[in-house]
DNA sequence: CGGATTCTTCACAGCTCGATCACGACTTTG
DNA sequence: CAAAGTCGTGATCGAGCTGTGAAGAATCCG
């Protein structure tokens, strides 16, 4: 199974990359804390790069079992994610939601992100 | 294989010269004084550079055999080596801890230990 | 054999995590 | 615009994890 050094047990996306075995996550170099929900979490988001994933199966996944009605934990933990990637690359955004859907994980530049302070 | 006088039976690990073959660590030229548990130990480490390292693994590299559970032997001993390093090197860690993953060996200048966080 | 050092284990304190709540901001709908 | 639903996130708190001094057992060494 080790026919690259690199296999599919790293991800890389953007200037992240995330070891899947290890339980660590490295942004340009650098190694972020993230706890087990949190590596969990940005691991089966970055698995599926691109689309839109549901609360539902981001629950079942990381947690394991149903989701159940008014359990805000995906967006608690989605929460988290953003504020220590923002912080370790903060002109990057790679969480984006879908309001009514779910979530996709993106690298995105976000040269635009000062609007919020434009206060409408 | 000793072609060279600095194979690999010598680590390199910011001013830490570990070497092998010999039980001797130097910080800055400077011998620690350190016991065979804690030099196996931080030989174990430093040969993972970078990478989170399991509190199994690095029982059954340094101890042998299975990690029991309840059994704090590679706390109390990251915690003697944490100690020896900081003496030596004041301004610099090198052991980091991932809470629910394992320890991590690297050095890091003990100025931005907060920007390694990235939040946390 | 005796003293010193090292290893193991315990105990307690402090810290982090995870689940949940609360409330305001935002989005959708009509 | 108003109402209803969705989403972001700081705060709280118990449980579990981690840091570390201390004490006794084991080992080393002359």
């Amino acid at each position: 199974m080790a026919a690259f050094p690199e296999s599919k047990d790293i991800l890389y996306v953007g200037e992240l990359e995330i070891r899947l075995d290890e339980g660590l996550v490295l942004a340009t170099g650098l190694a972020l804390t993230l706890s087990v929900r949190e590596f969990e979490l940005i691991a089966a988001m970055a698995r599926r790069l691109g689309a839109i994933i549901t609360r539902e199966e981001l629950y079942s996944t990381v947690w394991g079992g149903e989701l159940r009605a008014g359990d805000r934990s995906v967006d608690v933990y989605v929460s988290k994610l953003r504020g220590k990637l923002e912080t370790a690359l903060p002109d990057r955004r790679f969480i984006h939601t879908h309001p009514g859907f779910g979530y996709r994980f993106q690298p995105q530049p976000s040269r635009n992100v000062h609007m919020e302070a434009a206060g409408g």
